[in-house]
DNA sequence: ACGAGTATGTTCATCCATGAACAAAAAGCA
DNA sequence: TGCTTTTTGTTCATGGATGAACATACTCGT
């Protein structure tokens, strides 16, 4: 006996996501995606700051003298997320930001000396916990793991 | 040389996540999911929805009289989002709420004939998408990142 | 059966992110 | 040089998600 429902003649049956096997995989990917965000927003919650606000100061402390412009691709948000959150960290003396030298439209971000620490205490952080938690994949599990999904990723972006 | 900075006797160079292959690797994973959710909710636009709708239209398809506690606790989110949402889907006329019939706290949720044809046809918007952006990897690579994830998933929630 | 504790769903104030509209500055082009 | 187009950053109205406080209803132990 068939399990589906009836259906009139010619009428595809619905695909269900559920029945394909790639479908459970991708699910597992994005449940470790936002399971993550939330562990390591609690672990960072302590230093006063959020994931938004690490993931600005880590790409600064990463590469510094980035543009607003530049960061918020890397980041993927929209220019005026950058707009908003910046003034916020920039009250807090965590960063500082200089007009360039030639370009009078862009501002240049930077680390004050308190924001380098701060930023030092978060990374620590950051790299105990994403060590405590890809503990359980082998090097060479992990590196392939990475190159898929750069695979898929320029695939994604095409 | 040492190419770092000079830095006081006894204080650890300060760790940082780009020295690490790991969150490289993470950092692509990470990318792929944001990437994802961006191109999908592109897709999925001509009709009307959003990502977090098709969420919930998908998932009462697959478990249809689903409480709306256990819907949030699939997707992550808190109670009081479901609250803010469903009430919108239901005015459009996709969803029914219905009052379980032993607890009277808990409402279940159903598909309307209009929200059944609504979500057959974005679940197959979102298979040929997922097909499409998943071509790249092998069937057994795919189980592979799948396997891998969940094991990191039960890793993270300890 | 009674009361304390627990579970489900709603409301509300608040916070973030978005995207369109805008201003200022630079780059391209005739 | 002038004029248009592009780039960078800001502002603002909007929408979504959060978590605390709340109301209602169930459960368990006695």
């Amino acid at each position: 006996m068939n399990k589906k429902q009836e259906r009139a003649a010619g009428e595809a049956p619905p695909l269900r996501p559920w029945d394909l096997p790639r479908f459970r995989n991708w699910l597992a990917v994005a449940r470790v995606h936002q399971l993550w965000k939330k562990v390591f927003g609690e672990a960072i919650a302590p230093l006063g700051i959020q994931v938004a606000h690490y993931d600005v100061l880590a790409n600064i402390a990463h590469v510094p003298g980035l543009t607003q412009q530049a960061l918020a691709e890397k980041l993927l948000v929209g220019r005026s997320a950058m707009s908003m959150l910046l003034p916020e960290l920039e009250r807090r003396g965590l960063i500082e930001r200089r007009p360039d030298e030639t370009d009078r439209r862009v501002r240049r971000l930077w680390l004050t000396p308190q924001g380098t620490k701060l930023t030092d205490e978060a990374m620590a952080i950051h790299v105990a916990r994403l060590e405590a938690m890809m503990e359980v994949l082998s090097d060479t599990e992990c590196d392939a793991v990475g190159e898929m999904m750069r695979r898929i990723a320029t695939a994604l972006a095409r």
